[in-house]
DNA sequence: ATCCTACATTGGACAATGTCTAAGTCAAGA
DNA sequence: TCTTGACTTAGACATTGTCCAATGTAGGAT
């Protein structure tokens, strides 16, 4: 994690500790916070820390392309810090538990010529819901 | 449209001269509106309906399976009437405009077994993202 | 080590979207 | 045509996100 921090400094990103901070909260495998959280859990550090910096800096890693934003449902966007690794997303229909998966194949190809309408297709995401096992036992 | 009409008071639905508006402004081709746009369409023809009922309308047809919601970024849903035969969206990134597209392959076989988690998953959705040829000329 | 200044942060107002409620209205069966 | 439960309405409220002017500070310059 400090491998980004190093990073973005390099990329004239001035160091504050609100930023380190939301930084170390977005550290780990399968995080997908909403905004709110991140700041929940950031104000726990750093209680004086402002809604709109949150907003801000996960602005600025989604940007620099750090960190992913997923809208999984229309609530609030959620925040991916596993930007390095191509992958989707498994969403438990029930209880919102978010997976990070990986495919077999490119879904680009997925997507015939004529099907395109003359756009440049750059990107495509690809979005499984489901049961999770905890929710299917727990009925 | 008439279909889906009859079709809804087969299954008890109560036949109103704002759901019937509602599902009128939802006819059609291509049809991506958000609630907002559907309710000033909808004001059009029936100026005093609600915006409570235009999203009480909504969210019974999805509901019922006749309409699609769709939240390709953040912002506000939009509703997709094209529920019945199964597609895929296409999403200019500059103006925001919404092609349907139908794909090569079912995209659930894409996910391998251990790629599920224990997830019974039911539901794929695939978003491509690009530029129109309308943006791409006059960029 | 200190100073500068452009960049960052803050709190709170504001905006966009969606949900809820209590009171009034009406479609459709009896 | 009457009745009744479902539907609609206006507006308050909730959630999520953006913007701004005032204040603070990281890091280069001296």
């Amino acid at each position: 994690m400090s491998d980004l921090l190093e990073r973005l400094r390099g990329r004239g990103w001035r160091l504050t500790a609100q930023r380190r901070v939301v930084a170390e909260v977005l550290n780990g495998d399968h995080v997908h916070y909403t905004a709110d959280e991140v700041h929940a859990k950031a104000s726990e550090r750093l209680p004086e820390i402002s809604r709109a910096t949150v907003y801000n800096t996960l602005g600025e890693l989604v940007s620099l392309g750090e960190v992913i934003e997923v809208s999984t449902d229309g609530r609030a966007k959620r925040y991916d810090p596993n930007a390095h690794h191509d992958h989707q997303h498994l969403v438990c229909a029930r209880c919102g538990t978010i997976r990070d998966v990986h495919l077999h194949g490119d879904p680009l190809s997925a997507l015939p010529m004529p099907e395109r309408y003359g756009f440049e297709v750059s990107e495509v995401t690809v979005t499984y819901r489901g049961i999770c096992p905890n929710c299917s036992t727990t009925s």
